[in-house]
DNA sequence: AGACTAACGCTAGAATTCTTGCATTAATAG
DNA sequence: CTATTAATGCAAGAATTCTAGCGTTAGTCT
């Protein structure tokens, strides 16, 4: 008998296996941008994915465990920072970067209202949007790091916590508030952060 | 024949339609409070209220409306905000107080998630929600008010995209960046938002 | 007290959601 | 190329969710 055979959790990652799972996971996309949470129903996306609903249902159970996949996918994608020479700057562009992207990209924003969402039911999706901003921060804390290179700010600074800072405000008012996010919001927030972080606000001790 | 019997819009606010929407909204409450938004389940809420499910089917049609409905009657609670002479202890004590409401009311929390979910998709737990922060913010803004009136801020300063920047940190990672809130974050937020509101960061214009 | 009727309980059943078993297809190993 | 089997499609049905009709209960008005 060969190794494989004997290893009931090898999986079959090529061909109609992935072709499937990209063909649901773009399904699930476009719903998403159509309908919004309201519409993504299993049904919907097999029938638009042009795949049985027991397929759907076999591999990811529900429609929380969907949008995880989807976000974990979007996840893997790279994305520019700003790096302007000034960290006001700076900030001010990646504040104004998220507010542009949630509103004029409807589907993304909805990915993530889906996710947040789901996560308050479903410890997978809760996990997933963790891991998903914690990557995020992390990366877009390159800005901060700059900063801190230019001597703009203390070294101990926490960049991670700096971000969050910056991001929270345009995802209170999207999520918590529930008024439209503008570049007015962005342009404050930034401003705001930028201050306080001068004053040593985020720094981290040590 | 009688007004009343005229006006089919009539309701009966009084007596056992009051006291089942009592009984009902407890039950909401106490099924978050136990198995979150996960289990609230019409049948679950209308066992544990002992009134028949298609009650609760026929007044409130679906969970949202009853999380909504919940909301509403919580957001009539008065609540003191804190008021001790000087804004950097009044914005810290409040942030603490929040941070420290949901670590310890795991019920609230619930609630408050929940009700974010449901917003992303029902357009009136949307509302509920924009409507119960509005309110709550415009009357926490009385803490920036009283530091106006000492002179220790501009009296063009926007209390309530003050408080928005205070609350937005603790909401961001509790329901977003999906961490555990605690005091430090809580500390972190309450004294960025004090550094950049002296320097005129929540000016409103004008 | 008596008339009126909104709100409720109950039942049946419609509709939707989800699962299971089996035959078929197609990816992978030898 | 052939054997093996993971993954899929299909159909039947179990389970859950939601609705509708009707008699009963209990506020409300006179």
């Amino acid at each position: 008998m060969s190794e494989s055979a004997n290893n009931p959790g090898a999986q079959r990652p090529g061909g109609r296996t992935a072709r499937n799972r990209e063909a649901v996971l773009d399904a699930v996309f476009a719903e998403l941008g159509e309908t919004g949470y309201a519409g993504l129903t299993m049904e919907n996306v097999a029938r638009r994915a042009g795949v049985h609903v027991t397929t759907v249902y076999r591999r990811w159970r529900t429609v929380e465990g969907l949008v995880v996949d989807l976000l974990t996918r979007l996840g893997t994608t790279e994305l520019p920072f700003p790096d302007a020479g000034s960290l006001a700057d700076d900030l001010r562009d990646f504040a104004r970067s998220i507010v542009t992207l949630y509103v004029e990209n409807a589907t993304i924003r909805a990915l993530i209202e889906t996710v947040v969402a789901a996560a308050t039911k479903n410890p997978r999706a809760s996990d997933a949007l963790h891991a998903f901003f914690a990557d995020r921060n992390r990366r877009a804390a390159v800005i901060v790091e700059h900063a801190v290179g230019r001597g703009e700010l203390p070294s101990t600074t926490d960049g991670v916590e700096l971000i969050a800072a910056l991001a929270a405000p345009i995802y209170y008012r999207m999520l918590v508030s529930r008024r439209p996010i503008d570049i007015p919001l962005a342009d404050r927030a930034a401003n705001a952060t930028y201050i306080a972080a001068l004053s040593g606000a985020f720094d981290g001790g040590a």
